[in-house]
DNA sequence: GTCTATAAACCGATAGAC
DNA sequence: GTCTATCGGTTTATAGAC
C-alpha cells in the first residue's frame, strides 16, 4: 500500500473514531484495528498522537471549506445559503443524536484536556462564523453581521448538545423550524443599529 | 478523620476535578493529591471510579435541587424565577468561560464514552427541564411549557459551549440580554396553540 | 481508616528485523 | 513501508501491614 494511501486511511479512521468515541478515549490500538495495520506502523506516518489530531482537524477544515463553497454554488441568495446551514441539523440528524456536533464536542473535549490543539480546533468554528457573517452582510446587516453569525452558531450548538444528551428528534425539528422563522424576521426587520444609521 | 468526612472530601474534589479536567482525564492520583490521601484508601470508600462518578452526580442533583428551591423562595413570580435561570450564565460566567456548563460538558463526555452513568447525568437536565416547565405553566403557557423549557435549555447550552470554545464575554452578555427580551415576548404574546384554545 | 506495595492491563512511543 | 517485540509510564484495582 502506498505511503499516501495508508496515511489517509489512518486519518479517515481517526476522524471517525475521534468523533464517535472522543479523542482521549481513542487509542492507537482502536485506530490500528480499524485500518488493519500494526501499532508500530503509526510512527512511520506520524510522530505522535497529537500529530494525528492535527491531521484530523486539517482534514475537517478542508472538508468544511469545500462544503461551504458547495453551498455557495447550490444557493444563489444569502438567505438560501443560511438555510443550508440551519438544515445541517436535519441532514445530519442521526449522527448528531448519537455523537453530537463534530465541531462542538471536539472543542469541548480539548478545552477540558487543556490540549495544545485546542486553538486549531476552534478555527473550525471560525470558518463557519466568517462564512455566516459574510451571508448576513450580503443580507444588508453589516453592523451586526458577526453578532447574528454567533447567535446562529450558538443556537445550533445548543440544539446539538441537548439532542445528543436527551435524544429528542421532535425537539430538533421544532428548533430548526424556529430558526427558519428567526431568519425570516432578521431579513424583514432591520436591526436597532441599522435604524440608527438611517436616522 | 471520620468516615463520612473523608468520603465527602473525595466527592467534593472529584466534583471539581471532573468539571475542570473531565471525567476520564481525572485519575485517582489527581483526586488523591487534592484530598491528601493515598490512592489505596479510595477503595475503602468506593468500589470503583464509576461509583465516585455516581456519588458526584448524586451530589450535583442535590445541589441543583437546593438551588431551584432557593430560587423559588427568592423570587415570587414565575418570570422572575426564569430570569434567575437565565442569569446563571452571568453569575457563573468565569467558570463557564473556562470549563463550560457542568451539566452539558459531563453529558457530552459520557455520551462519547458510552458510559453507564450517562442516563443518570441526563437527569440533571431533566431537573432543570421540569422546573422550567412548571414556571412556564404558571405563566399560562400550559400547552407549550415543555417546548419553551427545552428551548431555553438549548439556548443556554449553546451560549455555554460557544463561550467556552471562543472565550467571548461580550457574546455571553449579548445572548443573555436577548434571552430576557425573548422571555418578555413569551409573556406578552400568547402561543399559536393558546390562541387556538381560546377560539 | 489509612497506609505501602504491587498486580494486571493499557497507554503512547521506540528499536530493529525484513 | 510494515512488521514484531518491547520499553517506560500510567491506569484502575487488590492485598495486606498497621
Amino acid at each position: 500500500m502506498g505511503d499516501k494511501q495508508t496515511r489517509d486511511h489512518i486519518v479517515d479512521a481517526a476522524d471517525r473514531l475521534f468523533y464517535e468515541n472522543g479523542y482521549e478515549h481513542t487509542s492507537f490500538a482502536h485506530i490500528a484495528e480499524s485500518v488493519k495495520i500494526s501499532r508500530g506502523n503509526f510512527y512511520y506516518h506520524f510522530r505522535s498522537k497529537d500529530e494525528i489530531l492535527d491531521a484530523v482537524i486539517t482534514l475537517r477544515l478542508a472538508n468544511t471549506q469545500r462544503m461551504l463553497e458547495q453551498w455557495e454554488q447550490e444557493a444563489q441568495t444569502p438567505i438560501e445559503r443560511i438555510r443550508k446551514f440551519i438544515d445541517m441539523l436535519i441532514v445530519n440528524q442521526a449522527p448528531i443524536l448519537r455523537h453530537g456536533c463534530p465541531v462542538g464536542t471536539l472543542c469541548t473535549e480539548l478545552a477540558k484536556l487543556n490540549h495544545a490543539g485546542r486553538a486549531q480546533a476552534n478555527t473550525l468554528f471560525t470558518l463557519f462564523r466568517a462564512w455566516l457573517k459574510r451571508q448576513f452582510v450580503a443580507l444588508g446587516r453589516k453592523s451586526d453581521a458577526d453578532a447574528l453569525a454567533m447567535h446562529l452558531l450558538g443556537r445550533s450548538q445548543g440544539v446539538a448538545t441537548l439532542a445528543n444528551a436527551l435524544g429528542d428528534q421532535r425537539f430538533v425539528r421544532r428548533e430548526v423550524q424556529q430558526l427558519h422563522t428567526w431568519l425570516e424576521q432578521v431579513v424583514s426587520i432591520p436591526s436597532d443599529s441599522e435604524r440608527k444609521a438611517k436616522a
